[in-house]
DNA sequence: CCTTGTGAATCGTTTCACAGCC
DNA sequence: GGCTGTGAAACGATTCACAAGG
């Protein structure tokens, strides 16, 4: 298949969340006009994003609410659950293993991993916090999918070698440093520090 | 001046960066290819984002490492510093709270509210969490120009009204549902099940 | 008549390539 | 010789506009 733009899979996973919200009000069909309100887009970007896939409408009608949900969960690959390690207890790591958000979505956290003895032991969530020495044996046994890294600038990139060399499919990155992986395995960056810059940025450029 | 795009703000909130840490090593002068290798991207893209704000390099030689980070700051709007609330005091609004990088910057967390009478009066880093009615006067009283929104996805669009009413000039929304603001307001979105569906995406076509 | 699906047009961003300067 | 700054070219994403189908 044709290359996907990161920006088409983003509104993807907004028009699911939409539907399944429309499918809890008992609505059965959705125009490509509703759909685009809720995400902030056009009418013709969602059905250009749509039509990359298939043609899953009726014309003069619209969409199957619960028809379009279910193929959007398989393009995105929700339809089975994910095994999901957090490497990382600290504040943030701590927050993501307690997040609800995740499980709902099918991502099940089967792992979490500390050097800090204090740390070690801890359930958070239902899940131990593990000794970091045990994560590799553990994701070769598990065969864990995602990573969420929420460590320190410092120890991200080695700990993020190690998850690759343990064969890890993708890595969801906390820390505020770019992060280097080969490039059968996927990576993405979520920095807060930056996400305020652009703010900053945008408050001072105002009436510019 | 021009409008400039999203992605060459973080680009340049990346250069900023890494041009500390170059500092911190003793290093006086750059070029635009040792910049591009460390944010993934070309000498030629630094070169076009530095332009759109001046001419900072020497022909020959590249850029000052001091003088271009002291200009970024100011492009970026970091020469002072900003005054941050935090609106929701849960797992997230508290990690947030604790959060290094965002002091380092400049950004100071001036406020925390919630409306749980368990998390009222608790100190987070030195800021008490206070009452969510307080949060009007306070904002008007302090003057706090962004909100980090880390609460509820239901209560989030009526806790963004109120401040949005309350002058509130930017908001990092960490609830899983898009936000309407007025245009003068910025928002921006940090989901992280969106992001981990990505992954999700990422992987299920890997071989596609 | 209403709404989809899609080629064509437009718009914006990135990459190229080279003149200008140190 | 080396590297910047920048128009021009290439590329990619969004928007338009309309034919096709319920």
């Amino acid at each position: 298949m044709k290359h996907i733009a990161e920006s088409t899979v983003r509104r993807l996973s907004l028009y699911l969340r939409f539907l399944e919200e429309f499918e809890a009000h008992g609505h059965q069909t959705i125009s490509s006009g509703e759909l685009a309100s809720q995400g902030g887009t056009t009418s013709a970007q969602v059905r250009k994003d749509l039509s990359f896939f298939g043609s899953f409408g009726k014309r003069g009608l619209g969409y199957s609410v619960s028809d379009l949900s279910s193929r959007l969960r398989e393009i995105l690959g929700l339809g089975r659950p994910w095994k999901v390690v957090i490497v990382g207890a600290g504040k943030i790591g701590a927050a993501l293993a307690q997040y609800r958000g995740f499980r709902e979505r099918g991502f099940r956290i089967v792992g979490i991993y500390d050097v800090d003895p204090q740390s070690i032991g801890l359930a958070l969530d239902g899940v131990t916090v593990r000794d970091q020495r045990d994560m590799e044996t553990d994701l070769m046994s598990l065969n864990a999918e995602i990573a969420l890294l929420a460590v320190p600038a410092e120890v991200a990139q080695p700990l993020t070698d190690r998850l690759v060399a343990a064969g890890i499919g993708a890595i969801l990155n906390f820390a505020s440093t770019p992060l280097h992986v080969p490039s059968h395995v996927t990576i993405r960056s979520v920095n807060m520090a930056l996400e305020l810059e652009i703010l900053s940025y945008a408050l001072v450029n105002r009436d510019a």
